[in-house]
DNA sequence: CGCCAGGTTGATTTCGCTCAAGCAATGTGG
DNA sequence: CCACATTGCTTGAGCGAAATCAACCTGGCG
C-alpha cells in the first residue's frame, strides 16, 4: 500500500519563447498547424518546469487543457482505490497528453509524474478547442495517435492474457531498448531504466517481489543483467526468443 | 489450440435502402453528418448480411473501409501465434468498426466476426476519406469514440494488473448486465451472454477449466447461477461487492 | 448410431502472492 | 560526525490460485 499523496504541483513557470521557436515544433502532432496558427498556439500557452516526481497533472483533477512536452519523459499512470499504481505509459517530448479530458469533459483518469526534471507546456481548453474547430488536420492526427496508442494498449491486453511474466518482463525491456537504450555492435544492448522496479512491476502486472526473482532468474539464464537502473542484454534475440517460452515443440 | 480457420467470408449482398432510412441513422457517428452527405455515404457503402460465427473482417487483411453495424453484436478478437483467440470488444448495432485500419493503412490487426445473425454496412476506405475531409465533426466524432475505447482499454489493464480472476469476471457481467442483461425488481438479474464460455475465459484473460470452476464456486456463494448462456444473479450490488475483495480490513 | 465441439471435473504441478526479514543507499537532526 | 529513520530493493518460507493434462459428459448433427 503506497502512500497516495503527491508532490505539490509547483512548477517553475517560464515565459520565455513562443511554440515557433520550440525545438518539437515539426516533430509533435502540432506540425499541422500553419504560422498563424503556432502564434494562437503560442499565446494560448504556457510552459513550466517540473522536478523529478512532480505532478504534471493529477487524477480526478478537473483538465485545464492538453499538455505537450518540450523535454524530459513523464509517466502516465492509473491509482487503484487501495492506493497502488499502475503504470500505464511513457511519454516522451514531442508527445501531447491529456486531450482526452479535454475531449469528454471529464476529469482526469490518470497522473502524470516527471521522471527527471522536464519541461511541459500548458495549452488551455479554449484554445485547443479554437485550434481544433479551425484546423480539422489537428484532430485528425490527434484521432491516428489515439488510434495507435489504442492499437497498443489491445496489443498490451492480449499479451496479459497470454503471455507468462517473464515474457512480459522480456517484451518491456524490448520497447525500452527501442526507447531509451544503446545498441552494441554485436546484437548486444544497454538501457538505463527511466523507472522503478516497483513501476517497472506493474508495467506488466505483478508484484516488484516477483519482479525482482524474475530478474534473478534471467540473470541466472545469461539473459539481461540488472544493476540499479542499467540493464545489460548480451544478445538482444535471445530476449525475443522468450516472448513466445511455450512454442518449444 | 483451437483451430485458426475461419469460416469463408461470404455474406449475402443486398441493394435495398440508403443510410438515410437506416435504423441507426441518428444513433451512431454518422450522426454529424448532413442530408446530402449522407447521400454521399449511402453511394459508397454496401450491405451485407452474416450468419452466427462468419468473419466479417479478418486479422492480417487488408482494409477495405470501415464497418456500420445495422443490427447484431460482432466480436473483436486477437488471435495470437499459438492460435489463441483473446475477445477484446463487443460491438452492437451502431457502432463502428475498423477506422484504426484506415488511418493507419495498415493490415486489421483484429478480426471480427459475427455472434449472431447480423447487418454490416461496409464503407469503401475513398468514402469515408472523402467525408472526414468534407465534414470534420466526423473526425472529430471518431476521436471522442477512440479516445473513450481507448479509456476503456486502460481500465481493463489496470484490472488485469490488480484484480483477482473473481473480481474481473464478476466485473465482466456486471458490464453485460448493462448490456444484455435484463433488470429484475428487486435488484436482481438475468443475462443471456453473446459469448461461449472459451470467450468468456479470454476475456479476464484465463483458460477455461478455470473460468469453470469459479462460476462453481460463485454458484456456491450464491452470487450468480449459470445454464448454458443464461446467468441469473439474485443481488447485482453483492457482484459490485466482488470488485473489491481484498478490501476487507 | 458414432462423431464432434463445448463444457465440466479431477489430479498434479507450477507459479505468483503474501508476509516477513534483511540490506544498501540516502537523508536528517542532534 | 554519528545515531536513526526512510526508501528501494532483494531474499526466504509458506500458501493459495491457476495452468496443465486428462477423463468424462452432454447435446447437436451427419
Amino acid at each position: 500500500m503506497t502512500d497516495v499523496t503527491m508532490t505539490p504541483t509547483t512548477p517553475t513557470r517560464e515565459t520565455t519563447l513562443g511554440c515557433d521557436a520550440c525545438v518539437m515544433r515539426h516533430k509533435s502532432d502540432w506540425q499541422v498547424l500553419s504560422d498563424d496558427e503556432i502564434q494562437m498556439l503560442s499565446r494560448g500557452q504556457s510552459k513550466h518546469c517540473y522536478e523529478t516526481g512532480q505532478t504534471v497533472y493529477a487524477m480526478g483533477e478537473r483538465s485545464r487543457g492538453v499538455y505537450c512536452i518540450c523535454s524530459g519523459a513523464v509517466a502516465i499512470r492509473q491509482f487503484d482505490p487501495e492506493g497502488n499504481s499502475v503504470l500505464l505509459q511513457l511519454a516522451y517530448s514531442g508527445d501531447t497528453l491529456g486531450y482526452e479530458s479535454v475531449l469528454t469533459g471529464e476529469t482526469h483518469r490518470c497522473s502524470a509524474e516527471a521522471l527527471g526534471p522536464a519541461t511541459v507546456c500548458l495549452i488551455g481548453t479554449h484554445t485547443v478547442k479554437t485550434l481544433i474547430a479551425r484546423n480539422p488536420d489537428l484532430g485528425l492526427q490527434f484521432l491516428r495517435r489515439t488510434a495507435a496508442k489504442l492499437q497498443d494498449a489491445q496489443e498490451k491486453l492480449v499479451q496479459h492474457a497470454t503471455l507468462s511474466n517473464r515474457a512480459k518482463l522480456a517484451h518491456v525491456l524490448l520497447i525500452l531498448m527501442d526507447r531509451c537504450g544503446r545498441r552494441g555492435t554485436d546484437g548486444a544492448g544497454s538501457i538505463y531504466l527511466p523507472v522503478s522496479r516497483r513501476d517497472l512491476a506493474s508495467m506488466i502486472g505483478t508484484r516488484h517481489e516477483t519482479l525482482s526473482r524474475i530478474i534473478g532468474r534471467m540473470e541466472n539464464d545469461g539473459l539481461a543483467y540488472f544493476s540499479g537502473r542499467s540493464v545489460d542484454i548480451p544478445r538482444i534475440e535471445a530476449l525475443l526468443g522468450e516472448i513466445r517460452p511455450q512454442l518449444v515443440g
